[in-house]
DNA sequence: GATGAATGAGGCTTCATTCAT
DNA sequence: AATGAATGAAGCCTCATTCAT
């Protein structure tokens, strides 16, 4: 990210790097991307310096952040896809499994900073794409099974995704996690396919959604 | 004296007052509630000095934006439970209409920050009441109809509301506004009386959510 | 140059200003235009925050100096014209008079940091277009008197002001002094028509040097 | 015990240290005596380490680059009075050709840093007092000769050298010489022997300089 | 009361220097 | 011995809040 691909980093270098990234991943969920450089840091357990030296600047750590975690998001769907018997219990899997996941890339999607941070870089880009390819062909898939409704769009169900999985400030962590547990329910309930209300608009595509 | 709350504040100070407030919100939702007090001033067309006159500091007009706002949801609230045919009917156009009103306080609430802010206050704690006990009697009336799931509580309800009207940084605003009726529909048919899979957990109620 | 010129600064605010470009010429002067502004605004005697409120950057400080000192600079250089029987009388009072009133502005054009933000400030440019023009007139009055060699231009004698005026790093100021003055009264025999070594190159005119 | 200074470096060593006196050189020239200690070493292609292995902290390493500038112009100095007809002619040459060779220790001594620096360390103070030493016989000499006004000391001489070589910062590099060359020349006008104006003060002797 | 100036603590970032590899 | 990573002090600048006009 920072670094010149070319030059691996040395071990010691690569160690801080992944730890800093760990702890910022960690510190972003918990008290959003503008937490002080020198908090991050210090529960990195390196200096400042050493942050500046991997991450020209905040923004730099927030892509960073953002990448390691869309890349793991890719990687579960990939997974989830082969793994399960149906497109549709891969969906449900992907919207249940990745909670945990997300959490700190959901965070990172909170804050407008991090969201102009992100929406232009390239990498990102890439990811975002290869992911939301991967979701259409599951919402087809699925759909096909008769399983998801046919009047969504991968760009509905990312959309979904994106609305679930983004935090709300932390309060009781057990309720917590009951509670979006049971939206996601009560959300796959709705992409079932069975009788429902019509939805407004026209169902939304993997390049709707910017 | 003139500073006793129950005096009444003179009629050009109730009108910055109300500028103020007006502005700010406006900005909340634009920018976050963090932005720079001088800027929420000037856009107030006020000296800084003026809203610290009135505000004693960021939270303290943090905590009235919200209060505002939160009391112009409980009177959508009740007017929808009192001009709809059903509670159903009244629960949905909840859902649907208070997206344009909830628009700021929702923002409001994206911030860890405001969040913090706001957790405390016993007057939004005394609003936010209010607003639980009339989504739980819409909860009940509409369970009674059969038209909604008997397994959710009002807690469930509370946190759907907050987790789709939270809105998403600002994208392109057709497309937001389509996907966010789009959300709240799938959800709607989520929350229908019919088969579905049984949600994990309890309902919660209306002291579950903090 | 800060402040919308609309607006004249109130009177506390004028003052500040005064006081802080009257420091920091002093300070420019002894440690070269890079010293802290915290420094500078504690020798003005306020806080570094009403010195940015007045000064964006250090950048618009530097220019700010420089502005105030240039226009002092062609105050004298008019009054000199005016006062002087001669042409060679002024350009000689220049030379030697300037030279306290010079202190700081040399200093600022010593340092790299300095010239760059300078070279591209208009009102820097005007001032230095204005000087240029009246010494321009000076050199060819005093060149018609048969006092000044014919063979230089204003671009020379603005060259040789530069580089006379701009001191030293600051040493014994008694012998700094005495040490200024006599290489500015070689430089006036040199440039005394009379005869001497035909000077290599070409007249340097106002515009040759930028 | 190979630190100590007396032993010579081992051949790798006095590479490396060479490399980087030169490649400072050129950078204090071109940049000021302040860049940043990292760039010196990359332009000298080694790590900063190495660097400061082989100078202690930056102050050693301007003191090092100015010695050998010192070293050179001293050689210069001598060349001169050895190869030059007269002393006036030598003196001559000195002004003039020592501009290349100076440019850097010139520079070097721009910034009110590396003066500090440099003022206290008596390799330096050896080698300023061999050059004075210097300039005055040949100042002598001149003055006997007839060539060279009797009214200046090698003090002012000296003041001379320094007034005239320091670099302005750079510009047009065409202009700059021309321009230079010719503020030389009308110095050297100006020390001629020959009506003029009686200097102020008295003449500056070597040691009047510091 | 309103205004906008002044203050200074706090976050960001750089870079001289030290140290592990 | 060379390298480049790590450290942290120090300078820059912003902005919440207080205060003089």
């Amino acid at each position: 990210m920072s670094a010149d691909p070319q030059t691996p980093l040395r071990a010691d270098a690569r160690r801080n790097r992944d730890q800093i990234i760990a702890a910022a991943r960690v510190i972003f969920a918990e008290h959003g991307p503008e937490v002080p450089m020198e908090e991050i840091a210090r529960s990195a357990g390196v200096g400042v310096g050493t942050l500046y030296r991997r991450f020209p600047d905040r923004d730099a750590l927030v892509r960073a952040v953002a990448v390691d975690n869309f890349a793991r998001v890719l990687e579960d769907a990939r997974a989830a896809a082969e793994a399960e018997p149906t497109a549709w219990a891969a969906l449900v899997r992907l919207l249940y499994g990745s909670m945990d996941l997300q959490l700190s890339i959901q965070l990172a999607m909170v804050s407008m900073k991090a969201y102009e941070i992100l929406r232009e870089d390239p990498v990102i880009s890439d990811l975002r794409q290869s992911l939301l390819i991967e979701v259409e062909s599951l919402v087809r898939a699925a759909q096909e099974d008769g399983h998801l409704r046919k009047d969504v769009g991968a760009g509905d169900v990312a959309m979904l995704f994106a609305v679930l999985l983004r935090r709300l400030p932390p309060r009781n962590p057990e309720i917590a996690e009951i509670s979006t547990a049971r939206c996601v329910a009560i959300m796959i309930d709705g992409l079932r396919a069975q009788p429902g209300t019509p939805l407004p608009g026209r169902p939304l595509g993997r390049d709707d959604i910017h």
